[in-house]
RNA sequence: CGAGGUGUAACUCAGUUUGGUAGAGUGCUUGGUUUGGGACCAAGAUGCCGCAGGUUCAAGUCCUGUCACCUCGACCA
């Protein structure tokens, strides 16, 4: 390729609105270019990227004997009627009605799509285990798009969907599939990337594991004990408290005038935090039921795990008014609350024998509050967030570490709840009527290329790794205008080209400074700069864009010789 | 959903207070001088000033509405 006949413009100064360095690189360098919130065109280097990666991932699909299908982007919303999920779905599903005023829904992911394509044609045990995947669009309706293309509302995913006849044998598979992944991401050229134990979330299923690239733009925060093997999504994160069991007091009401906050109490009472219980409401979903949960005064409330525990959705509430919930905020607490409300007892307040709490009544607190004593047997949840230098629940030391990372893959042991739903059964082997138990298995391929461009890149752009480079090679004419300049690097680039290796030619008559600017902004692995003087010398001026090499290469043979250097640096990914 | 902010050229932004011919830099086009890390000179082209309505002799500027985008928040009682 030709950078004069390249189309996408390369920009000194990014969007004000590039937060991050990967977004800012990408738009800077004639990547993407911005339609909607959301939602971007993607100029030809990205698609070289992307195509790249999905090479390397259909590479690993079939090495575990995936089918690559494609399921459509639009489908029906009876489908989705099936398996509830058109009812359990907010409006991050886009829905619409075709001419027929149909109701029809925008893929957002492909369970239903492959529990349909599947569920006629695997009707003995004999088909199974099977797994089908493929790359298709889809569209999230995201309440917020962030950082380019690590955020968007349509993108392009791998999505895999296995069946199985046992949990064994899913389990069997999973394991497969995960050491696929991690070869996906090693072979891709991402550094950092680490699997943690995660939250299902809306795909439903037990076990699921997500593929974090850690970095401190990361989305998600993870609980990462650095002595063992514990490693976490915080919100699927257990917390561990034990509390020192402390003097059993009676229970004592204070007039506590003008204290607001737990600082505040902390300071009244000269006492320590961790000995008050915290009260956070929220309410239901379906109904506004208020929920209070109780929780040690130094910790935060889980929200995922709260809504785990509780089996629905909930919010944080909001302007709450005493007068109609008997909730009166600011000194709530376990003794003579409200029955209007549930309470959730975190179980970090576990074994505290003497605690401070609202006594449900403006300006006042109990203290030496003692749940079995005066509230009687609670049930204990575990509903806390878990914290830096928490207790690791695996080896129990307390070292637990909190890290940033961006999701670029996950996989799930979804169980039998889409096929369940939607009816799709074999015959065993007994004859006998079973639902298949089916794991999923997505990777955000934009996603993926964004985030390796966040972890390598400089000032002046990314320094794509061999394997995904949108080019292998980029040829540097310094002198267009010169003839014998000129003659070599076209020269080069054919022979180059004609080797097989990818060659991008910057041909265009422009200063050194600039074209070398656009260089770093294009990030291509092997540069080869071309001038009266390196030609002067008989030689070519190769250089790393990771900067870890620079030299003369000899004119003769020299196109063997970059060939060769691709190759070596490629052969660095091969696991 | 709540709070705040911003919408003017492809990009970064001035101009809005106090209404009076639409601006600069970058980029783009042409010519010339340059040529190893985003050169210089000269001449150009490029605007539904987010959209709609209103006030006014006159609106980028004032008023009303609306849309889009950005940031923070959505817990610490």
């Amino acid at each position: 390729m030709k950078v004069s006949k390249l189309l996408g413009e390369r920009f000194k100064n990014a969007p004000s609105d590039c937060l991050i360095e990967s977004h800012k690189l990408m738009v800077r360098g004639g990547y993407m270019k911005y339609m909607a919130n959301g939602i971007y065109s993607l100029f030809m280097p990205t698609r070289r990227i992307t195509r790249k990666i999905e090479n390397i991932i259909r590479e690993e699909m079939d090495n575990i004997d995936g089918q690559e299908v494609l399921f459509p982007v639009v489908m029906p919303a009876s489908l989705w009627e099936e398996s509830g999920r058109y009812y359990s779905i907010g409006s991050e599903m886009a829905r619409f009605t075709d001419r027929n005023n149909n109701k029809m829904v925008l893929g957002m992911t492909h369970e239903e799509a492959a529990v349909h394509l599947a569920k006629d044609t695997a009707q003995s045990y004999t088909n199974y285990p099977f797994m089908i995947y493929q790359f298709q669009t889809k569209f999230r309706d995201e309440p917020r798009a962030r950082g380019g293309l690590i955020r968007v509302r349509e993108f392009t995913m791998k999505d895999a969907y296995s069946f199985h006849t046992s949990q064994e044998d899913l389990e069997e598979y999973y394991e497969k599939a995960f050491k696929a992944y991690e070869r996906i991401f090693k072979r891709a050229g991402a550094k950092n990337v680490i699997s943690v134990k995660s939250d299902s979330g809306m795909m439903g299923g037990s076990i699921s594991h997500e593929f974090m690239l850690l970095t401190d733009i990361g989305e998600d925060s993870l609980a990462i004990c650095p002595e063992c093997s514990f490693r976490a999504n915080m919100e699927a994160a257990p917390c561990l408290i034990e509390n020192q069991p402390g003097e059993v007091e009676p229970l004592e009401k204070i007039h506590t005038p003008d204290v607001k906050t737990i600082d505040d109490l902390c300071k009244f009472l000269n006492t320590d935090v961790k000995s008050f219980g915290k009260a956070v409401v929220y309410q239901k979903n379906a109904n506004d039921e208020y929920v209070v949960v109780f929780i040690r005064g130094d910790l935060e409330v889980n929200e995922t795990k709260l809504r785990n525990y509780l089996g629905e959705e909930i919010h944080p509430a909001q302007n709450i008014i005493t007068e109609e919930c008997g909730i009166v905020p600011g000194f709530i607490g376990p003794v003579g609350l409200t029955d209007r409300a549930v309470v959730v007892y975190d179980s970090s307040l576990k074994g505290i024998n003497s605690m401070v709490c609202g006594a449900n009544e403006v300006d006042y607190h109990y203290t030496g509050i003692n749940l079995g004593r005066d509230v009687g047997e609670v049930e204990y949840a575990d509903v806390a967030k878990i914290y830096e230098g928490a207790v690791c629940p695996e080896c129990g030391k307390p070292i637990v570490t909190i890290k940033r990372g961006i999701e670029v893959g996950n996989i799930f042991q979804l169980g039998t709840k889409y096929t369940k739903a939607m009816d799709m059964t074999y015959l065993d082997n007994q004859g006998k009527a079973q639902n298949p138990i089916m794991g999923c298995y997505g990777i955000g391929v934009g996603r993926l290329a964004a985030s390796i461009c966040e972890e390598s890149h400089d000032d002046y752009g990314p320094i794509w790794p061999m394997p995904i480079a949108p080019w292998q090679v980029e040829i540097c004419n310094l002198k267009a205008k010169d003839e014998r300049v000129s003659a070599a690097c076209e020269g080069l680039y054919k022979e180059l080209t004609d080797m097989g290796v990818e060659v991008l030619y910057d041909d265009r008559p422009v200063r050194p400074g600039f074209m070398f600017a656009d260089a770093d902004l294009f990030g291509v692995p092997v540069r080869v700069v071309v001038s009266p003087k390196t030609l002067d010398r008989n030689c070519y001026e190769i250089s790393y864009r990771d900067k870890s090499y620079k030299g003369d290469l000899p004119v003769e043979n020299a196109a063997a010789e970059i060939k060769n250097m691709v190759r070596s640096i490629l052969d660095q990914y091969k696991f």
